[in-house]
DNA sequence: AACTATTCAAGTATTTTGGTCGAATTGATA
DNA sequence: TATCAATTCGACCAAAATACTTGAATAGTT
């Protein structure tokens, strides 16, 4: 096996720990098993459980961009492609809850190895949104003069309502009613959103 | 809340981290954190994390026995009662896994905290089974002529199976496709030691 | 043979966590 | 109000768990 294939062995393996338990309730030597290794093995190829974690995370972004992408690439009008937005990046937040990257207290308290994660990817969502309407405001679907802070905005409502879920979410799991309730109320705020920036 | 009440509060919150979590991977004070108590006040209900634990398995043993004994009280003949119970004897065994009750070494190595539980529980199962072999053979369903150890062997072949299900369950969560192949299994078995045990 | 990449058993240092204790609080009763 | 028992929790401790290191062994390559 490869060096990158084995990397990429013990990401999926840390990924399904991650995502069933959560960051502190998983333990190296835990995954190690997983992948058949010894504990010093793993720390070969990641120094840290932080480092580890990092890749996981950067996977799951890489496959949120992915899907991004292909939202952009589509032949539907602008307004769809935002819905179509917010209904992946909510999927996206949901597995970042289970796998455990997200708590009331560490989104603010958040870990230095994590900001740039973050930062990085946030920009990426930013630029998206920014794409996206300056297409709709190409195909006059969008107001032509809108501030140009209004990619911002609606990137930050979407957090804001995340961030507020997150504070409710007290519970052990991110349950299936809770998500709901979120999932309803963004496309509310989303839809609200693009009536404001459509052409009247 | 009265005490009584206050104490179920607690196991029911217990019920639901260890069946996401594994007993393991549990601690008092998240436990207490999901009922708005101090950890202390926990200690002052349960002296220790393993009573916790047992008052959890009880309620899950409890409920199963329910469950049997409205199987035991149906319009159905034997052969079929013993159908039901098997079903639910693996939904048992499976709600055991999640709580974290069972692994392949404890299995073998109990704990003496749980031996008794355990024990009782067998009991009450095999005496289950007997009635309904019982009553299999005064309806002249089951041969009359049976060893009296029958449904001894019965219980002993359902808890083999389980068992080396146990082994191979090295992964993470028992999941849906060892699930349904132990289940499988299961019905084969109980259809061929049914068929056994029919008049000729 | 010489060298590099990889592995792991057996550590160490730090954190976590099961469990305790005594003082504070609540609430009922007289 | 005073008293007493039931209940709660902050702060603590000892033991266990766990992130991480080290150094030596092994596998692989040239």
């Amino acid at each position: 096996m490869t060096d990158k294939l084995k990397e990429n062995t013990i990401i999926n393996a840390a990924r399904d720990r991650f995502a069933h338990f959560g960051f502190s309730k998983v333990t190296m030597e835990e995954i190690a098993a997983d992948v058949e290794m010894g504990k010093a093995s793993l720390y070969y190829y990641f120094p840290t459980k932080e480092d580890l974690f990092s890749a996981v995370i950067s996977l799951e972004q890489e496959e949120l961009k992915n899907k991004i992408t292909i939202i952009l690439r589509k032949q539907v009008e602008a307004s769809q492609k935002l819905r179509d937005y917010v209904e992946q990046r909510l999927k996206y937040f949901q597995s970042l809850l289970n796998l455990g990257a997200l708590s009331i207290q560490s989104y603010f308290d958040i870990k230095p190895f994590f900001k740039k994660l973050f930062a990085d990817f946030e920009n990426f969502e930013l630029s998206f949104i920014e794409k996206i309407i300056e297409e709709g405001k190409l195909s006059s679907e969008f107001d032509p003069n809108l501030n140009k802070n209004v990619s911002m905005v609606f990137l930050h409502i979407l957090q804001g309502l995340r961030l507020r879920m997150l504070r409710l979410n007290r519970t052990i799991k991110f349950n299936e009613g809770y998500y709901n309730d979120l999932k309803k109320e963004m496309n509310i705020a989303a839809d609200i959103f693009i009536s404001g920036i459509k052409c009247k």
